[in-house]
DNA sequence: GGACAGGTGCGGT
DNA sequence: ACCGCACCTGTC
């Protein structure tokens, strides 16, 4: 993909395969705030504000580096969406309509716990618990606040989170701060996904739908599908039989291979945004 | 007022 | 291993 790097950020020179919107939206991430002539997000100490034009994006970021590898800029998705064309109609529609999603390098810690707040929950409730768990805990960084460190979180009890509108999952984020503090590895990036998703199930409040989310979008892991609401859907879109949620995912793997997340994600985005 | 939200843990078979 | 159900909370 064509970008330059600027003194203080980075230029995107292919609107094809770059859509701030798209990346906002296709459910990866949280943190961020989506305005007509400019987007802030937040990502762990990272803070980027993206402007679209007609020909090119600029993200002003502290860190242009960094935001090179936030993005994942050194990739080529046109080659993705190529390999996911001509498998199903709904595939195509789908990379057609959400042709600039890009899967950002987000920070496992950050995953773990904001997957575990999504659980049966809405995004904009989410979004309000992240807020508040990071105003309350993150440091203030000028203008935004960091997303809290595991010692920051171990410092809060079970009632801050309940304080926080985190209801019923106050008991398994303290527990799992406890478990990432104490005797949690959460290097898994040179771990197999199937291990790697075990290792994650054995935190509380993490599922397989939870594990997958962080596989995916705090460790770059591709060969897995979530399978959320929208997800089930798409399953039975393509013709599969109802069966356990494990068994879904496990199919549209076997199905998408390597590529599993990034058609996950395309599908997931063209499903709520058409309502389908 | 019940269903729904980017499901999971838990107890009973 | 495999169900079935309860669950914080805000919104439609």
């Amino acid at each position: 993909m064509r970008y330059r790097i600027l003194k203080e950020g980075l230029e995107i020179l292919d609107k094809s395969q770059f859509n701030i919107r798209h990346i906002l939206e296709c459910g990866q991430i949280f943190r961020y705030s989506l305005e007509k002539d400019c987007c802030k997000i937040v990502a762990k100490n990272l803070f980027s504000r993206l402007y679209s034009y007609d020909d090119r994006d600029i993200i002003i970021s502290d860190n242009a580096i960094e935001a090179e590898k936030y993005f994942d800029l050194a990739r080529d998705y046109t080659l993705i969406k190529e390999h996911l064309k001509g498998r199903h109609t709904l595939l195509d529609a789908a990379t057609d309509f959400g042709y600039g999603i890009r899967i950002l390098y987000q920070d496992p810690v950050e995953m773990i716990i904001s997957f575990i707040i999504s659980a049966n929950n809405n995004i904009p409730r989410i979004k309000g618990i992240i807020e508040r768990l990071c105003r309350e805990l993150g440091k203030e960084s000028g203008g935004y606040y960091a997303f809290p460190t595991l010692g920051e979180m171990s410092s809060a009890d079970e009632a801050f989170y309940k304080s926080i509108g985190a209801g019923y999952r106050a008991r398994y984020l303290t527990e799992t701060v406890k478990r990432l503090k104490n005797d949690f590895d959460v290097n898994l990036y040179g771990i197999p996904s199937d291990e790697a998703r075990k290792r994650l199930m054995t935190l509380l409040g993490v599922g397989g739908k939870v594990a997958d989310c962080i596989l995916l979008f705090g460790y770059h892991k591709t060969d897995v599908f979530p399978m959320d609401t929208w997800s089930k859907k798409i399953y039975f879109d393509f013709g599969f039989p109802d069966a356990p949620a494990k068994d879904m995912a496990k199919r549209l793997v076997d199905m998408f291979g390597d590529m599993s997340g990034y058609a996950q994600q395309y599908l997931y985005y063209y499903y709520r945004e058409n309502q389908r």
